[in-house]
DNA sequence: GGGAAAATGTTGCCACAGGCAACAATGTAT
DNA sequence: ATACATTGTTGCCTGTGGCAACATTTTCCC
């Protein structure tokens, strides 16, 4: 236990900062805070990240690759099947994105300057999984063949949908799964090989 | 022009926050410059908002107030059929939404404590609209019967998760106008009636 | 009309945050 | 061993939000 270097700075803060942001939002979130629930100075943040904004990407960039790991343990977890990894992979995506709100925003929100091609990036897994998924139900002839990525992206862009109108309290959390179902059947019928 | 009263301060704090709001986002906003801007001094703005998170609020509901208003014009705009009719609409909100996306931002982000209500019954009026349409679809027969509510929010939260991709910066905003008419098309295929 | 009371603005203060610079301690490499 | 790079620390500055005390209008009621 080093005295004056702590060691794995980064990773501290980054894990604190998850806490907070989980239990306060973005906007409460407070370098010094950190510093002080890491025991550390209050410019010492300042090491390893450039500034506040920094650190919200880094989470932000974590949160995508988590995403990443949860969707593909649903689709693991599925089996082959194109339709039962549909559904798997919608609610996967909505758990984590009901489950941790203030994240879910970091992740999504047009808050990224420079650091922007790194989130891209990061968001380019989860986004490819997608993509293969389509691919698949192509393949299988459920779908009607077509460019994957425009259906890949409004589909997508229904989950996440959902998980805003949840998250911002427009729809009540209990209509969850309902919507779910919904969102997946009616993309299903609005695909599906004519 | 009075000396020491402003007149209408709040409506003149308001149109300067949504500039604020517009060029440097909700997070650059400051209640101090915004009465600068205005020629007040720093206290003023708290005869008119308890406190900066009550000035956004009021901004996200002047929000959905417009929101409703561009989505009837549009409706008005498209006559009395229901195909043009959802297009319409789903343009006209996709066009409010990437047009200015720290209000979208402000609008449905999670951050409303107890004004919170407010919102929701601001948030009402275009959600109704969107309901009103899906019930003229199944009374015109071009929709499958069924609960409005249901397909009314998925349609929503496609053309909501849309926005959020682009706003984002993960989807090209060339693309939107060929999301917007995949998207339609998918609802229409999706809901049509069997 | 006149005076109390409410509304609206102002000045001054405090705590706290982010960011920067100068300095200190620790690790690392030659 | 000694120079150099890393990582923390202390101290300072500016800006913000929020509060309280005071000033100026406006309104309302007799």
């Amino acid at each position: 236990m080093p005295a004056y270097h702590h060691g794995n700075l980064r990773a501290t803060l980054l894990a604190v900062a998850e806490r907070s942001l989980r239990r306060q939002g973005a906007d409460q979130l407070s370098l010094r805070e950190l510093a002080r629930e890491a025991g550390v100075s209050h410019a010492a943040p300042r090491r390893h990240f450039a500034d506040r904004q920094a650190l919200l990407d880094a989470l932000a960039e974590a949160g995508f690759a988590r995403l990443d790991q949860e969707l593909r343990a649903a689709l693991a977890a599925a089996g082959e099947e194109f339709g039962p990894r549909l559904h798997a992979i919608a609610a996967a995506y909505l758990r984590f994105a009901t489950e941790d709100a203030a994240l879910l925003e970091l992740m999504f929100t047009g808050k990224h300057r420079e650091g922007g091609d790194r989130l891209v990036a990061a968001a380019a897994a989860p986004f490819g999984l997608m993509d293969d998924l389509i691919a698949q139900g192509q393949a299988e002839g459920v779908l009607e063949p077509g460019d994957t990525q425009r259906v890949g992206v409004v589909l997508f862009a229904t989950l996440q949908g959902i998980a805003t109108l949840i998250n911002g309290g427009l729809v009540a959390p209990e209509l969850l799964d309902g919507l779910v179902e919904t969102a997946v059947d009616q993309f299903m019928r609005g695909s599906r090989r004519r």
